[in-house]
DNA sequence: CGGTTTTGACCGGCGC
DNA sequence: GCGCCGGTCAAAACCG
């Protein structure tokens, strides 16, 4: 992986909970350095803007607008599109990374607005079928359903679906935006600091793994997320955020940084993954960070397998960015 | 006892 | 029209 200058695997553990990239409260609230890097630098990939880190809590509880968020995506706020990184290079399995990060903006837009992202198959790949038939083929359908579908059938959240049923046809609903990520982990269901209801679970075709359905707990937040597990690679977790949280993360309140250790915030989590999806500088549309660049910079080892858990982030950067197409409205 | 999980049923979209 | 499939509902079970 290092033979990619930008493809960076972070493998780190905050020692109490786990966030996935742009998880988390105010960076300022880490115990960590958040780091990033220097996208205004491009000539810098290890260079790193603390100040300038967003987690995804903060994307989702909507500090972050989305607007925002697309373009850190690549992805324009106007247009349906869907980003599918379920790359993982040549190095296939022997990569041990593991958070791919897939921008999924669902916005209710014009039909011929719209822009997929389709995923090659990436020879000696596992996780890039996997994701692509287990979680990003299906996301895509599912996202094209979301494209196609005007009336309002994704639009139930947490409405019931009778009520979405008196749903005028042709009204038309805002599609909220997903967010997907490969996560190298055992934990199915990992900790991001909000409160989550099962709601569901499904088998997956051509997979031994369930896909659970999660609804944000909060009174009137609608957002929701799907935890799948990679059929080919078992250790991969899929996990698909849909829409924006509007409310604090209840684990912030508690208490700025200490909930990231307090045994009082779950305390049977073993240290988890404390990760920021960084921006590579010479691409907009992959997020990653390596754990050798992060230790390279911190002199910190972050690399973990213990307690059965080990993250990563993937993604692509330069090189990487060969399995990302955009895929022109047809 | 309230919140969460489980799980079979149900619904709508889509392809044939 | 029918079957498949993903997503959701909702009652029952479970749990702290």
């Amino acid at each position: 992986m290092s033979d990619n200058p930008f493809y960076h695997d972070y493998m780190g553990t905050s020692g109490g909970i786990n966030t996935f990239p742009f998880f988390g409260e105010n960076p300022s609230n880490y115990h960590d350095q958040p780091i990033i890097p220097n996208i205004q630098n491009p000539n810098h990939e290890h260079q790193f803007v603390p100040s300038s880190y967003m987690t995804l809590t903060e994307c989702l509880h909507g500090s972050m607008d989305y607007n925002t968020l697309s373009s850190v995506f690549g992805m324009s706020c106007s247009s349906s599109s869907e980003v599918v990184c379920p790359h993982i290079d040549n190095q296939g399995s022997t990569r041990k990374s593991s958070v791919s990060a897939t921008a999924e903006p669902i916005l209710d837009s014009p039909m011929g607005d719209q822009t997929s992202v389709e995923v090659p198959p990436t020879p000696n790949s596992s996780i890039s079928s996997t994701s692509n038939e287990a979680g990003g083929q299906e996301d895509s359908s599912k996202i094209k359903k979301h494209m196609q579908n005007k009336d309002g059938q994704e639009g139930r959240d947490d409405k019931s679906k009778k009520e979405c049923k008196a749903t005028k046809k042709g009204e038309k609903k805002v599609k909220e935006p997903r967010f997907a990520f490969m996560t190298k982990s055992e934990i199915d269901n990992l900790e991001d600091g909000y409160r989550w209801r099962k709601y569901g679970q499904k088998a997956v075709k051509n997979s031994p793994f369930p896909r659970n359905y999660y609804r944000c707990t909060t009174q009137k937040c609608s957002v929701k997320k799907r935890v799948e597990r990679s059929y080919e690679d078992a250790s991969i977790v899929i996990t698909t955020y849909e829409g924006q949280h509007n409310h604090h993360c209840p684990a912030a309140l508690r208490g700025n940084a200490s909930f990231l250790s307090s045994p009082h915030f779950m305390p049977s989590f073993p240290p988890q993954l404390f990760s920021q999806m960084l921006i590579p500088p010479t691409s907009n549309q992959n997020l990653l960070i390596t754990s050798e660049a992060y230790n390279n910079i911190n002199n910190n080892n972050y690399h973990q397998q213990n307690q059965g858990s080990e993250y990563n982030l993937f993604g692509g950067g330069t090189n990487d960015a060969s399995w990302i197409q955009k895929q022109e409205p047809s």
